[in-house]
DNA sequence: TCTGGGGTCCTAGGACCC
DNA sequence: TCTGGGGTCCTAGGACCC
């Protein structure tokens, strides 16, 4: 008998998340924005979709496409919030559950579904708790692996239960456009159908899997094995958070270097705070820095302490930006901190390290003792290590 | 219409060490 | 005097996802 997975996906999550906030938008073409000049969409409710407004989606143009769209704020603390107990609702039937993103998790049903007449029942039950204790919709994917579960949640929305089977992979995925495919975005696809690979079909029978590695490096062959329907890939239950960053557009692109600098030093008091409040320190300092042209420059560097303290960040942060900056204009600036690990993590293995160092060193003394002492007739020196243990 | 913010993972070249 | 090959780490860049 082989796995049961479903793949939990809220529909519209912060949209729905607004009309929860302030009912009187329920039913209305609404859109999640920033309030910036330089805004893009971050969700629409399925009013607003239906006049093609979409996610990343510049606000202006979004207007253009529905003048009666109503753009509210974010309240991500409430997102957070919402996200909580959705996960937690899914809790209940299993615990074997991956969290994929705020709005989005995959669950290992196997045992829990045994409770029911069919696969699907549990989905229905689940969808059902979701609209009435949280007021939320969501849309199921059933599958015996995780890529199928989410190629299935993603095949009807907004509440939809779609089972999708080995054995109908043929005719339900492999007609689906390869732009579909998780993985395959804007510059893979045209790559794709010049080689002529134009659904997920062709990608699962390739004619020159050679050709295919130069686009997929060392995925190729679980790209092909997926596009068979196949997935071994485990469901992570618990994993941690490798990098924190923070940045922010200009209204208009900067080129005085005191604004930059001031930019640069409330990010990194931002991201400090962040890192702190939830344990972690990091010992890789990058920047980010989005020119006018929108041409993007990385800049990091690992330094020998793990650090979460926002001045000290901006230190690093500044040095970065000094060593690379030139005159062009900027439209927006990040900080980030890398390698994460937790506090207590990290002064472990600073003992363990001065442990370590120390007996590297009596053993690398002990060398040149032997060296010296075979020199000579008789030992003029014992091992350093006798000398420390009498030291005590 | 004019393009956010927060992440993950992969590649590739150069430095450095043995 | 001229010159190897492999492994690992660091850094930059890019594709992708929500």
């Amino acid at each position: 008998m082989g796995k049961v997975i479903y793949h939990i996906d809220l529909n519209s999550f912060y949209a729905s998340a607004e009309v929860l906030l302030d009912p009187t938008l329920k039913g209305k073409p609404i859109a999640v924005a920033g309030h910036s000049r330089r805004g893009v969409i971050s969700t629409a409710s399925y009013e607003a979709r239906q006049y093609g407004v979409n996610s990343a989606m510049p606000t202006a143009m979004a207007l253009q496409l529905c003048p009666d769209l109503i753009l509210v704020n974010g309240h991500s603390s409430f997102y957070q919030e919402l996200s909580t107990k959705f996960i937690d609702t899914i809790k209940k039937y299993t615990k074997i559950i991956e969290q994929a993103s705020i709005d989005e998790c995959y669950a290992d049903m196997s045992d829990a579904v045994k409770l029911f007449k069919r696969p699907m029942d549990l989905a229905w039950q689940i969808q059902t708790e979701l609209l009435n204790d949280l007021g939320l919709k969501c849309s199921i994917g059933v599958a015996p692996n995780k890529f199928l579960a989410k190629m299935a949640s993603d095949m009807k929305k907004p509440m939809g239960i779609t089972v999708l089977r080995i054995q109908e992979v043929p005719t339900k995925l492999w007609p689906l456009k390869v732009d579909e495919m998780r993985g395959v975005g804007k510059k893979t696809a045209p790559i794709l159908h010049d080689m002529g690979i134009h659904t997920i079909g062709d990608l699962a029978k390739p004619k020159d899997i050679e050709k295919l590695r130069s686009v997929f490096g060392k995925n190729t062959d679980s790209v092909i094995q997926r596009a068979n329907g196949l997935d071994d890939s485990e469901i992570l239950c618990e994993w941690d958070v490798k990098t924190m960053s923070q940045s922010s557009t200009f209204a208009n692109d900067i080129t005085d270097y005191d604004e930059l600098k001031s930019e640069f030093y409330h990010l990194s008091k931002k991201l400090g705070l962040r890192l702190q409040r939830e344990n972690r320190i990091g010992n890789l300092i990058s920047i980010t820095i989005k020119y006018f042209d929108f041409s993007t420059s990385n800049r990091s560097k690992k330094i020998t302490e793990y650090i979460n303290n926002g001045d000290e960040i901006f230190q690093h942060a500044l040095d970065l930006f000094d060593e690379n900056s030139d005159e062009n204009p900027i439209r927006l600036v990040g900080v980030g901190v890398s390698n994460l690990k937790y506090k207590e993590e990290v002064q472990v293995q600073i003992n363990l390290f001065t442990q370590n160092q120390e007996l590297t060193e009596i053993s690398e003394i002990n060398k040149l003792i032997k060296e010296l002492n075979k020199s000579v007739s008789k030992p003029l020196l014992k091992p350093a290590s006798s000398l420390l243990k009498k030291k005590g």
